[in-house]
Order: C-alpha cells, then sequence, then structure tokens
DNA sequence: CTTTGTTTGTCCAGTGGATGAACAAAGAAT
DNA sequence: ATTCTTTGTTCATCCACTGGACAAACAAAG
C-alpha cells in the first residue's frame, strides 16, 4: 500500500521552478497601499474610531489618514456612523468597519459529513448548512459539496464585492496548489479540488488540511497568541501550527502529521509501517481497537466514541478507565509537542472533545508533571470552544485573508 | 531538583508588556532603504555585477540604482573593480560587496571548551582560537571568555566598521534578552551574559542556544534551503529549527528541547522527570550508561565517545554493534522530527558525528522504512560539514545579519 | 450669552524619492 | 568610417507624505 501512494505522489511532482520570484521594489505605490491597509487594519481592530484618533495611534499624519480614509469610503469597506462623543472639541466622526461588504464561504468535509457556513468578512457565522452521509464515492460527494455551495451563495445578501472566495478544509494531505493527495479516511487520492471547484463557481479557492484550518481559525478567533498548537483528535491525529504568528505548512505542506510520531518504540506496527504511533494510544483508534471488549464489535467504526461517551456517562468503570489511559497518552504526545515548539497555547479539537470530561485531568496531569518544567511558564492547554465550527471558521478566515491580500498587493 | 530550576525561571519573569510595538507607517524613508538594501543584496548575491545588470534584475529604475550604489559607495559597503567585458556596448562597471568593511565574532562554548572566530561579513574566517579546560567556574570561564575575545579583536584588520558584533552560543536554555537561564552541563543558572559581555565590549553582543546557531550556521553557510532542522547531539540532544527560512525559537526561546521527547512510553526516566526520553538512547548517555561494560567506568565522561569511537575503528564489535543501536534510536526520532515539519533538510551536527561511519546507514534504514512515504520526497538527511565551525559560524552570522538589520531600519 | 481653549478634519505648499527620457561615453560589428 | 549597443548620468516630472494653517464644532468658565 506505501508504495501505491509513493506512486501516485511521486506522479504529483510540478515544476515549481517557474515561481521565480521577482524581488519586490519600493515605490510610491508600496508605500500608499502600506498606509492605506494600516489604516483599515486599525479601523478593523480598533472600532469605533475616528480620523484623529487613528492618527494618533498609528503615527500618521492626520493628512494622510483622511485621504486614506476617503479611499476606503469610495471602496465601500468602511463606514461613517455618524458624530462620537467629544471630548471638549468638535464631535468626531465615527468610522466603523463594513464587514458585510462582502462574504466568505467556509466547507468542513468530514469523514461522514459535510458542513458549511457564510460568513462576512469578519467571520460572523451569517448562515449554516450540513449534511452526513455514508460512503460515497468522490462524485457523489462533489455533488453534495455543490449543493451546500449553492446553497448558501444563494442565501447570501447582496453586497458590493460578494463572495471574495471559498476555502474547503479536509481530512488529508493537500499540497499548495489545492489538491488533495490523500485523504485515506475518505479514499481520495490525488484529486484537484480546488481546479474541479474553481471551474465551477467564479471565485478564489482554497483548499486546506483540517488541522491546519483549524488552527488558523483558532488564532483568528480565539486568544489571538502568536505561537499555537492546535491538535486534531478524531480517527488519526492532525496538528495544525501556527509559529511566529504564521501557519507553518513545511516544505511540501505535510506538516503536522504527528499522529504518525513515534512514542513506544517497541510498541505495535501502524498502518503507515511505523512502530508504535502516536495515533494507536491516543486518537479513537485506541478506542475501536478495544471495541469487542465492550461488545461493540458490530458498530459502525464512525459510531463507536459516542456509544462508549453514552457508557462512560452510564457510569461504566471500565470505559471511564479506557477513557484516562487514552487522556494519559494525549499527555506523552503533547509533551513532545510542548518540548518542541515551545507554544503559547496548545489547543485540542476534533472528535475527542466529546470526552473531556474523562480525559482532561490525566492528560494535564502527565503534562504537568513530565514536560520541561520551563516550558510551562506561559503555557495554556485547552479544549476547543470553538466546537464544531473550527474547521469551517478557519476556512473562510484563510479566504477572506486572502482577498485582503489581493486587495493590499493591487 | 526540578523545583529549583522552576523558582530560578520564574524569578526570570520580565515584563515584555513595555515592547508594544508601535504600528510601522511608512514613507519615503522606508522606501529609500528598501531599495538600497535590495541594491545592496544584489550585489551581495550577485557579484560581480554592473549598475545596468542590477537594474535589470530588480526592476529598479537605472538612475534609482545610479543613486544608491553611490551611496553604498560613500559608505564603504562596495567597491567598484574596474571596467569589465563588454557584451557589444560600453564597459560596464563591476561592483563588489566589500567584506572586508566590517567583522564579526563568533563564540562557540562548549561544555569542556571554548572556540572563537572572526569573521569577515561574509562569513570567511579570518582568525581562530580556542582552548580547553574542565570544570570551571562561571568567573573562570568569563575570564577564559575574555581573553579569546581580546585577542580575535586585537587580530582583526583595521576597517570601516570595525567589530560589528559579537555572537555565543551556549549548551542552554536562552532567553530573548540574552540571559542564559539553564545550561546543566556548564552548572550555569540564570546568568544575564548579554549585559557581562556588552559591559566590556563597546559593540552589539548575541547569546544563542548552541543548536539553533548551529541551524542558521547551516541555513547561511550551506544549501540556503528555506526549511532545515539541525539535530545537535552530543551529552543531550537541541534541536535548531529554520522553518520559512527563519528561526523559530519559540515562546520563551525554548523551542528545540527535542531531546526530552518521549520515544518510550515506558522506559527508563530521565533526569528531567519524564520517561523514555529520546536522549537517552540517541546521545552520548547511551553510550555513557554503557561505559562499565567496555572496560570505561573510570573514563571521564566527555572522553568516552572518543574512547569508543577508537574501539569500533580497531574492530570491537560489540561497540559497533553499539553505534548501530544508537544510530536506530536516532532514526527513530528522526521520524518524528519529519513527520512533524516536512523539512526539506535535516541536517545532525555536535560530537555525534564522530561516529558517523557506524550510525549513518542504521539511521537512514529506519528513517528510510518508518517515516510516512511523502514526506521523503523532497528530504535530504546529511551530517553537518562544517564540522566544528558549525555554531561559531552561526552566532558570528547572527552578529553579521543583527548589523545589517540596524542599518536597514535607519 | 460670550469668551476661551480644545478637538476634529481639510487644504495646501514643500520635501524627498522614483521614473522616464534624453544624452554622452565607450565599444562592437559591419 | 559608420552604425548600432550598452552603460551610466542628469534632469524635469510625478506622486505620496508632512507640517502648518485654517475653519468648524464644541465644552467649560465667567
Amino acid at each position: 500500500m506505501n508504495k501505491e501512494y509513493y506512486a501516485i505522489l511521486q506522479k504529483n511532482e510540478e515544476s515549481d521552478e517557474s515561481t521565480m520570484l521577482q524581488n519586490k521594489i519600493w515605490n510610491q505605490n508600496t508605500i500608499k497601499n502600506g498606509n492605506k491597509t494600516l489604516v483599515l487594519e486599525t479601523i478593523m481592530n480598533h472600532s469605533p474610531i475616528s480620523r484623529a484618533s487613528i492618527a494618533d495611534k498609528t503615527g500618521l499624519n492626520k493628512g494622510t489618514v483622511s485621504s486614506q480614509v476617503s479611499e476606503l469610503l469610495d471602496e465601500d469597506l468602511i463606514y461613517e456612523q455618524g458624530p462620537g462623543k467629544s471630548s471638549g472639541g468638535r464631535k468626531p466622526v465615527i468610522l466603523l468597519f463594513n464587514e458585510v461588504a462582502g462574504y466568505s464561504i467556509g466547507i468542513d468535509i468530514g469523514v461522514n459529513y459535510i458542513f458549511g457556513i457564510l460568513t462576512d468578512l469578519k467571520g460572523n457565522i451569517c448562515q449554516e448548512k450540513s449534511l452526513t452521509f455514508n460512503k460515497l464515492s468522490f462524485d457523489e460527494i462533489k455533488e453534495k459539496l455543490f449543493e451546500i455551495v449553492d446553497c448558501l451563495i444563494t442565501s447570501a445578501p447582496s453586497s458590493t464585492y460578494g463572495i471574495v472566495g471559498i476555502g474547503i478544509g479536509v481530512p488529508g494531505a493537500t499540497n499548495k496548489n489545492g489538491k488533495v493527495l490523500l485523504a485515506p479516511n475518505l479514499g481520495w487520492q490525488n484529486i484537484d479540488l480546488k481546479t474541479i471547484v474553481e471551474n465551477r463557481y467564479d471565485c478564489p479557492v482554497i483548499i486546506e488540511n483540517e488541522a491546519n484550518a483549524g488552527a488558523y481559525g483558532e488564532k483568528k478567533f480565539g486568544t489571538g497568541v502568536d505561537d499555537i498548537i492546535y491538535v486534531s483528535i478524531g480517527v488519526g491525529i492532525g496538528v495544525g501550527l501556527i509559529l511566529n504568528g504564521d501557519l507553518y505548512q513545511g516544505n511540501d505542506g505535510f506538516s503536522g502529521e504527528m499522529g504518525h510520531m513515534t512514542i513506544q518504540a517497541d510498541g505495535k506496527t501502524c498502518r503507515c509501517g511505523n512502530d508504535g504511533c502516536w495515533e494507536l494510544y491516543a486518537s479513537e483508534q485506541a478506542l475501536i481497537n478495544k471495541a469487542d471488549q465492550f461488545g461493540l464489535e458490530m458498530a459502525d467504526e464512525n459510531d463507536i466514541l459516542q456509544e462508549m461517551v453514552g457508557m462512560a456517562e452510564d457510569g461504566d468503570q471500565e470505559a471511564i478507565n479506557l477513557f484516562k489511559t487514552i487522556g494519559d497518552y494525549m499527555g506523552v504526545g503533547l509533551i513532545n509537542i510542548i518540548n518542541s515548539f515551545n507554544p503559547q497555547q496548545v489547543i485540542i479539537g476534533n472528535r475527542i472533545t466529546a470526552a473531556k470530561k474523562w480525559v482532561e485531568q490525566p492528560l494535564l496531569e502527565k503534562v504537568n508533571k513530565n514536560a520541561l518544567w520551563f516550558q510551562q511558564n506561559h503555557l495554556e492547554i485547552n479544549f476547543s470552544e470553538l466546537s464544531g465550527y473550527t474547521t469551517a471558521l478557519g476556512v473562510a478566515a484563510f479566504s477572506t485573508e486572502n482577498f485582503f491580500k489581493i486587495y493590499k498587493e493591487r
């Protein structure tokens, strides 16, 4: 099987040499766009705010701010709310970010569901739509996907910029060109999803791994710190890395495959060919492997977690102990992550959050006891609070960000 | 012992809140400095080069290039070599980077040695000086350090900018303010090395962890790819991370403590308190722990590696097998690193390179067999070829870079 | 109600840097 | 010897920011 994958991925070599990046030169345009972006960001982050306060906060000249604000008003990215409270002089004119100047679509494709949201430019959810399925082919899933996107597009209010982008998160490895190289749990291999979707809809499309999207979502809508590790634990384990404030994707886009990190060198062999992989001990796989001990040998793999949570809720001590063991092993992998990255925040997301009640304590105890002391100084370990929305919000935010990036570089 | 460390590090909390970064505004000065730097970098990377070629390559206007070149000549950062070969018209004037306009000092402080180099602005080594010692106090080491720096400064030819900076690499955890928080093998705790050195010499001082410095050295003087993991294996294991072309230091500067990554969850307990740490199996510690089996129980810890290498050289099968086992375990940790970071290059450095002959094959086999296939597509695994110079070159390059950074922001 | 001082936002001449075109110098090709 | 190329400088022009002047709007004090 591995050889097969290798062949698929080899085929996928694309000559990236063409991207010989032109050294960026600096001219009046650079400075104008830079300052315009600065003004826009100041308004986004500090509204309600007046022209005078922007000048004060950024250090820009009042005249400069005035002219940039005037252009932003023309472009409908901001609007004037009216006079604010005076502080002893002329009343300021309050400026606000016009978050409904455009809309973004975020799609989370799971193993047995598709979940889509429509957000405004600030990330507020305006509409959501989901459906579940079971073992569909790619073409069938594609139809479902189109159905959801169509529905979300239709529901979007009319706006200056319309749908600024579609972001799609998938449970698998994606490359920088928007191809899904491998999504084992969906049975996808080497699918050029970006092109397929872009051909149907007339807007930029971004394809991203589910854990990376989740990490970005947590960065955008969480506490906003700069070094965040998002650990997505479901049937497998994927990790999204926000380092120095940016998503780190790796040389080919395959970073964060920490489910296949060895934590038990002489342990059982994983389907990936390695021994003692973390996800054998700390993901749903650990539950699935013990399913028969709980009389669940006939259940669908996708249901076992829920069944076990039910049993634990009912006080089944064996189920609770199994969760405790899993929490302990989760801790082992998290220690590796913490010692490697010295992050400010580790966020655990995806389906395992359903078992938070039983895994959290053992996990925290393990980390607390065994991670290097100085790593724990400014460290937070949380379970995701965006619940099922993390991935969809993340990819939607990706698309919005991309829209502004294009705007900035114009 | 851990509690003790904790206290030390707790005390070290400094209010970083003051660093409320003023949003950077864009004005004519930004654009001028930006273009000037662009011209300088083009000359550094593509010399010999003429004004016309610079304009061509960068996209800048010929007039702009001319005026920037004129300033750079005034500042002595470049010089005119004379006329070059004509390609059918007027002969170009060849410009070259003036690498001897200043000098940088790089110091590598090891467990039982200090090694210092003097480099020009391009990183060419002009002078080196080293000495070894055994179990000295900090104050004694400090004196030795000053002695070496004094000697290097004296040996520097006179130049426009003189000594542009001193970089020091230490085997321990450093924070962003140049304090050595913890260097267990030197017995140092919470030492403000940067201030101490800066008070004696009138130039910027940079303190960096030895593995981070090594990573930077490999980036600067190696193939120059963007995602490099430098694995420094000596008595412990430290890792330096170059991600997206920049050093990643972590939230507090403690990234890369992968020596304490669990690879055997039920393994032996490490001095750090965790179980099954990588460095117990894949560093000199694995040798030291078996020293008595080879009749080396009386040897100094620092000499055991060399002794064992000698035995292996002489064909001692048991020693060779031990190295093979270590190579195999090195592979286990490298797999974790590769699956986590999807790097382009992994470089193994520090003392273990002495055993390359025996550890390399087992290591490569292990990685080849057990790392995810698609991670191996564009992956290189090398042993450092800068040998003992890696760390010193890295910190010297840090200092040079810092000089140019200050120059740019001026 | 009037006066005074403050705050907000606009306007405009001035400054600094990039640009394009013209130009001179120097050399190759025919 | 003539023509075409290439290189590097000069200069008028353009463009964005800056600082200061200014008017409008307002609060507070008398």
